[in-house]
Formats: structure tokens, sequence, C-alpha cells
DNA sequence: CTGGGGTCTT
DNA sequence: AAGACCC
């Protein structure tokens, strides 16, 4: 089934900025063997050039006829503003805000024996990511250590930047802890239908491959556009995260995703459409092309195939033998620069694991003992969740001479409803204790404990996660919102996505609209002159949430709930308040001694900004004017709430200034009550199984979004 | 002496 | 359940 944009996506009958882009893209790319598919590709991405201000209007009639193939493709999928996020060394990042003064000496996240991330200064003096320690340590002596195998704070900070997305725009996709994909398409529509003919086009931030003087912003509105929402973003997740990041404006998450890297760090990048066979022939080997692995580019290889340009040349038919038609249209577009895929909301994760790899185990003892301590901390991690694990993995590495990095063996089993209840409620102790028998059970499914073993990694892992029923009691207008039944989950074919689709948006289209309303005074395009004193204060009187939020209240930690949402709203109040929390939270932690530095300057931005080896480049201005361009826009989103008043103090004055005024808002946070979608009888089909897997967590979604 | 996570497909 | 991919 085909489910088009709804028609009232009522658009301002602009056609005067609509995208006449010149579109020349792969005419860059020298090709000798165009063949059928390349030039369906070619229709279907010019086709934007002529139809789209009034796509709503014209798609409807135009797309069945104009496809060639058996897909039908929209004519608006094809001029897309994809943007990608990549946070600077971003664990590093997250312990500089813990102890800011790390922030000035070389340090590196260590997990186990390896460097996983460092900051700037550490890259100064050659220490890179996936170092081993000893190697680090030669290079740079000073090195300071800081141990990062409890993924929580990252993993907290980490969903508080891709909620901070989520308050701009629906379509945001996760990659790992780090990296976000946000579609904002429609968000440039939106603006360029408000845009007035006297306004310029200009581009924030690089333009891949252009120089100030040729990069002609006008012929690009859309990414024009895309640039300056993207350096709206970077600066809310500078001012209200504190933390910096790269990002990449382009027409799909591929080449977003290639441009984003090219300055770094803390900068942006818009590739052009006449840049992409540059940024394509610009990567070393065909292993830099997200898409294709290690396995991938063996295969590759064998067929003599190393370089980006290889691949394009080949012959699809050649590669289609190798590696069938599907994987070989995939590939070879990827190497010209092409990517349909959609950008998917991640929503709540899908799975939860814990695990730990150690050099040696061979006994059973202590193979139980290692299970029931990740066992402890999954539980309670899933309890925080909210849903019902139906589904337990265990999963073990075992050393072997030849070939030990990879092959790992996994054991699954139907977790009991009861057991599951009691992960539900909270009763951890209980659910650990019925879970390592069945864990033990999978083990020795793998693993005969009468002959000798020798295990390197255990991991435990809950899947398969259910939404609890609707709760009991009635909470009001933001429930019944989260508790509409699945709708039928759109067609793949459209990729331009309907964002007004049903209840799997719901979270975010509430906030979506929140900031809609609040940025109704906002100019629309980038060179805006608002100060941002006034701006927050017309966020605060415009677009307080506390009405829709203040029943919905989470305690703090240590605070029962049943007690807590007993207490007086003023009271409750008082107990979120990050000022109690800090002082609790002093008295409970302190820092680890600092290695040799006492100096607590807190300077932050001293990153040096480098350039990419043989890419021309302009950085056409100075991209983020912090002070000046914050727009008050995310309705709840709060500085952690573990922060230590010490470590607050280190701070920049302007970043304390914009915390706090964070903070005096504070946000109650919507605690989500969830809905389960009746079965529907189906046998879910794979492709479904992750519509409705979504759609039914969106709203749980929502329980990573709140401050620690 | 290559982490501790995740995703989706086969 | 394994294997591919991503960070």
């Amino acid at each position: 089934m085909l489910t088009l944009p709804p028609l009232s996506m009522q658009r301002a009958p602009s056609g005067r900025h609509a995208w006449c882009c010149r579109v020349n893209k792969l005419a860059d790319i020298n090709l000798s063997e165009m063949d059928n598919s390349d030039i369906e590709v070619e229709e279907d991405e010019s086709e934007w050039k002529t139809c789209f201000v009034d796509s709503a209007a014209v798609c409807p009639a135009t797309s069945p006829a104009a496809a060639s193939g058996p897909v039908i493709k929209i004519p608006g999928s094809a001029h897309r503003v994809i943007l990608h996020f990549d946070l600077d060394c971003f664990y590093a990042q997250v312990e500089m805000i813990r102890n800011p003064a790390l922030r000035d000496v070389p340090l590196g996240i260590q997990q186990k024996y390896i460097i996983v991330t460092c900051n700037y200064v550490a890259r100064e003096r050659g220490v890179t990511k996936l170092m081993s320690v000893t190697d680090a340590k030669e290079k740079c002596p000073e090195l300071v250590l800081v141990k990062g195998e409890d993924l929580t704070h990252y993993r907290e900070m980490s969903y508080k930047v891709t909620e901070l997305l989520l308050s701009y725009c629906p379509l945001v996709e996760r990659l790992g802890f780090d990296e976000n994909f946000v579609d904002v398409t429609e968000m440039v529509e939106q603006r360029l239908a408000e845009i007035s003919e006297t306004d310029s086009f200009s581009f924030k931030g690089n333009v891949f491959n252009h120089s100030s003087a040729d990069a002609n912003a006008s012929h690009h509105p859309g990414l024009a556009i895309g640039s300056h929402i993207a350096a709206e973003m970077r600066d809310a997740i500078r001012s209200k995260i504190g933390l910096t990041g790269c990002a990449g404006v382009a027409t799909n998450k591929l080449l977003a995703k290639l441009v984003s890297g090219t300055f770094k760090p803390n900068q942006q990048t818009v590739l052009l459409q006449e840049n992409v066979g540059d940024i394509m022939g610009c990567l070393s080997g065909l292993r830099k092309v997200p898409g294709v692995g290690h396995q991938t580019a063996k295969r590759l290889q064998a067929l003599g195939l190393v370089s980006v340009k290889d691949l394009q040349l080949y012959p699809l038919g050649d590669l289609a033998r190798e590696l069938g038609a599907t994987t070989a249209q995939r590939l070879r577009n990827l190497a010209l620069g092409i990517d349909e895929s959609a950008v998917t909301p991640t929503g709540a994760p899908q799975s939860l694991s814990d695990e730990d790899s150690f050099k040696k185990m061979c006994s059973v003892k202590e193979v139980m003992a290692k299970i029931r301590e990740l066992l402890g901390s999954l539980v309670e991690r899933m309890h925080k969740d909210g849903r019902q694990p139906q589904t337990f993995r265990l999963t073990i590495r075992r050393f072997s001479a030849t070939n030990k990095w990879f092959s790992r063996e996994s054991r699954q089993a139907p977790i009991p409803g009861a057991v599951g209840q009691k992960i539900v409620s909270g009763n951890i102790e209980d659910a650990v204790s019925q879970l390592v028998p069945l864990a033990v059970k999978l083990f020795h499914k793998m693993v005969d404990s009468n002959a000798a073993f020798h295990l390197t990694l255990i991991n435990v892992c809950f899947s398969n996660l259910q939404s609890r029923g609707p709760a009991a009691s009635g909470k009001g207008a933001i429930t019944s919102f989260f508790t509409q039944s699945a709708s039928p989950r759109k067609s793949q074919i459209s990729s331009t996505q309907n964002q007004n689709n049903s209840a799997q948006n719901a979270g975010s289209r509430l906030l979506d609209h929140q900031i809609s309303e609040c940025s109704r005074n906002v100019p629309p395009k980038g060179q805006m002159t608002c100060n941002s004193e006034q701006s927050e204060e017309n966020y605060e009187a415009s677009c307080s949430t506390e009405g829709i939020n203040s029943d919905k209240t989470k305690p703090p930690p240590h605070v029962d709930p049943e007690v807590f949402r007993l207490l007086p709203e003023e009271i409750q109040k008082e107990l979120l308040s990050p000022y109690y929390l800090n002082s609790l939270q002093s008295h409970m932690s302190k820092h680890e001694p600092l290695g040799n530095d006492s100096s607590m300057k807190a300077d932050r931005s001293r990153m040096n900004h480098q350039q990419p080896a043989g890419i021309r480049v302009i950085n056409e201005e100075n991209v983020m004017e912090q002070e000046k361009l914050s727009l008050p826009r995310s309705s709840d989103c709060n500085f952690p709430g573990n922060v230590d008043p010490e470590v607050f103090s280190e701070l920049p004055p302007d970043v304390q200034k914009e915390l706090m005024s964070e903070w005096k808002q504070q946000n109650p946070v919507l605690k989500t009550p969830s809905s389960r979608k009746t079965g529907k009888g189906s046998i879910s089909k794979s492709k479904d199984r992750k519509a409705e897997g979504r759609s039914s967590q969106s709203n749980n979604l929502l329980k990573y979004f709140k401050p620690g």
C-alpha cells in the first residue's frame, strides 16, 4: 500500500524559491558504463528540479506514471535534506564535563587494555582511537586515563542529545552513542515557504570543496537552510548539554555522514550535489564507505576492487553474479554516493545487554558469579526502562589460539512471565535469583563443564521488549495521546516521510508542536539578530510545559516514588532542584584524584582546526557565534542532575548562565505510561515487526530522555 | 593486548 | 543462532 503525504501539508504557494538547483552530480563521475539502473536513478534524482514546492499536488498524479520499474518512487524523496551529527570524542567529552579539570590534560578513555577514545589534547601528542594503553603511554607518558567500561553516563548523555534533536523534528535515527541522522526536509520546506523574496541565502559553516567565492547558496536553497538548521541544532547541543560536535548536510545519509567528518572537530560542512563525485573519490578505500564492512571489502578486493572508483566502474552484471543483484546494486549505489535509505526513527532500544571481557575464566563458579554480577546491573537497567523483556540470551566467547577474536556463541530462552513482571515491578533481587539458573542452563547448552573450558567474554541480553498496558490511573491528555493504537505502517516506498503519522511519533510530535509555537517569532532564516536573553524570556513566557507535565514528575532516585507523588508540588520541585541533587551527589561521590595537574581552569574550545588533506575548502565564517544564535526551542532538556557543584563552578560563566536558566525551568519529565497494542494475530514478518515495535515503543523512548 | 555496546538480515 | 554492519 502506498501512503502519500497528506495533501493538507499546507505549503505556501511559493514557486519562486523552488529548488531549481542545477543537478550535474553524476555527470561529474566519469562513468563509461552507465547502464539502465543508473539512468533510472538519474531520472529520479533529476525530477526534483522540476517538481518541488508543490509536490503534494504533483506527486499523486505523476509518480505512478513516472515509475519505470516496479518500484514507485515519490519525487519528493529526491530532494531530501539530511543532517548527520557526530559528537567529538564523545566519551572523553562526557568525562571532561564530569570533571572539568580533565579538559586541559591529555585524556584517554580506557576499556580494558584499549584507549577507545581520547581528547584533542591527547591527540596532539600522538594518541589515537583504539590504541593500546601500552602504546599510548609510550607516546604520551602524561596521559591521564579514565576507565570507560561502564557506559551509563555515556548512554545518558547520548540520549539527551537524541532527545534534543527530537524536539526539533521527529525523524531522528541514532547510530551508536555519538551519532544521529536527522531528516529535516520538512523543516526546510517550511522555512522556504516563509522566506521573503528579498532574503538571500547563505551557507553556515564549511562547504565541501568550495571557497567562499564560488559557493552560491541561492543555487542550493535547501542545503543552505539545512546548514542553518544544523548550526542551530549544534548550538543547542552545546548550550543545553555542553557537548560539541560536527555536522554534515547533504541529500542523503551516506553523503551527510561522509561530509560531516571532513572538518573536525566542532565544525560543520555542506556537500553540494555537484561535489558528490569529489567526496566519493577522496575516500582512500572501499572500507571507508559506510556499509562496506570488513567482509565485503575482502570479497571486493578478491575481485580486484580496492578503490571507490574501481567499484563505480565495475560492470554491475559481474558484481551481481558474485554478490547477488540486490547487494550489487546497493554497493554500486553507495560507491556513487546514492543512498535512498530513509532516516528511520530509532525509538527506544530493541535490546539491552551487558557484557564483560576478561583474559581467562575457566570455572563454573566464576561464571556464575560473573553472570550474577552482569544480571544485577542489566535487570536494574531493564527495570528503569519499564518494558518487560520476553527473551533472555547468554553469549560467550571462547579462547582459542586460532580465530580467537571472532566467533561468539549464544543461546536464548523465553523469560517466564512471572520473572519478567518482577523486573518491571522492581523486585530486582528475586528477578536476578530466578534468572541465574536460567542463564546457567543456557551456559551448559554451550559448554560442557566436565571438560576444560576457557572463556574470554560473557554477555547477557534482554530482547523482545514489550510495553505494559496503559497506566491504571487516568493521567490526562498526554496519556491518551500515547495510548492510541498503532496505525498501519506506511509503505517503505514513501521516503518523503510523513510526520503526521500516528502514535508512533506522538512524543516528538507533541514536542514539535510546542516548538513550532515557540519559533513562530523567530525569523526563519539563519541571519537572525535575536539576543539570546530575550529569546529565553520569550521561551519561558510562551512555551512552558509545566502545565502539561506537572503530574508526571519523576522522583529523584533516592525517594520512594509512591511517597514522592503524594508530596505537594512545591516540595516535589524542591527535591528535584539540581542544587538539592548536587549536594546529595557531592556527599555520595568524589572525583577520582587527578594524576598530575591541579590547574582547575576550565578553558573550553582550544580545539585546533585541522584541514583534511588534499581537499580545497574554505571556512566561510566562524560557524558558531554561540552567544547570539541560541534558539529557544527545546522544551525539556535538562542538564544532568548529577553534576557536582564544584564541577559546575568550573564551567565558563556563559555556560553556567545558560545551565542555570535551564535548571530554573526544570521541566518535570514525562513519565510514560505505555500502550500495548493488541497482537493483531500476525506472525509479524520481519518488516512489520520493525514497524510495530517502533510504534509501541515510542512512548518508552521518553524514559531515556529524562534527567539523571 | 580489540570495548561495550547496538542494528538488521540470513 | 549466526553473521553482517555501525559506533
